[in-house]
DNA sequence: GCGTAGATCGTCT
DNA sequence: GACGATCTACGCT
């Protein structure tokens, strides 16, 4: 009989192997993540998303976000302050990891925001290889997390100071942002149509239908 | 390219 | 007991 020991994580995709620290990419400080969350949601296209496998670093590069608005939000989990054991990371200090899983088999990570006690968060989307590649590989937000490996085993944990998974700066190089309305939550009344979602014009990672895939704003 | 259906199970009512 | 912050396969145009 074995010993037993912590649950084994799913290994990211090879595809995704880039260490951000020997590219010498800078990470973003506490305050940063408490920002209103539509600031964030914008301020993370072109980061990295990053995890630590086996001593080896993996990275996707964020190109579509969404925010989700805490109380008066009718698409948030924590919509009308709703603080159930699933959603509690929502309601922790910017900088941590919120991972549900939806329709019983697909992850979706966000990057919780705002100071703790606000249940804010930024819907991580869509995400291109580091190196270039795949555009396909992480056209969504079930197929990022499935990419990087990335599991509910994770809902809580703090992105700063983290030994094995963080959220790095991009390059610098400018993004043309578009907007629109989210996806996938038509069950939201108002809110399914406030212009939450947004995307980085440029990329072939993009996902959701063609009409909210041109260019907007 | 577009629309539809089915998968699959944790979470909340 | 119903329903997802989704994805894929498949049929039709």
């Amino acid at each position: 009989m074995a010993i037993s020991r912590t649950k084994a994580q799913p290994a990211p995709d090879p595809r995704l192997e880039f260490d951000p620290f020997a590219a010498g990419l800078k990470e973003f400080p506490r305050d940063f993540f408490r920002q209103e969350t539509v600031i964030v949601a914008k301020a993370v296209m072109g980061a990295l998303f990053a995890r630590r496998y086996e001593g080896r670093w993996y990275a996707a590069r964020i190109i579509e976000t969404e925010a989700y608005l805490g109380s008066g939000d009718a698409a948030a989990h924590s919509w009308k302050g709703r603080k159930t054991p699933r959603v509690e990371p929502m309601y922790m200090d910017g900088g941590h990891l919120y991972v549900f899983l939806v329709y019983g088999m697909h992850s979706c990570a966000n990057i919780v925001t705002r100071p703790e006690g606000v249940a804010e968060a930024v819907l991580l989307r869509a995400a291109e290889v580091p190196s270039g590649g795949d555009a396909k590989l992480m056209s969504g937000p079930g197929k990022l997390c499935a990419a990087l490996g990335v599991t509910v085993a994770l809902t809580g944990a703090d992105l700063l100071g983290n030994e094995d998974l963080r959220l790095f700066q991009g390059d610098g190089r400018p993004v043309r942002i578009g907007t629109s309305k989210r996806i996938g939550v038509e069950y939201a009344g108002a809110a399914a149509d406030w212009p939450l979602r947004f995307y980085d014009i440029d990329s072939g990672a993009v996902s959701g239908p063609r009409h909210l895939r041109s260019s907007h704003r």
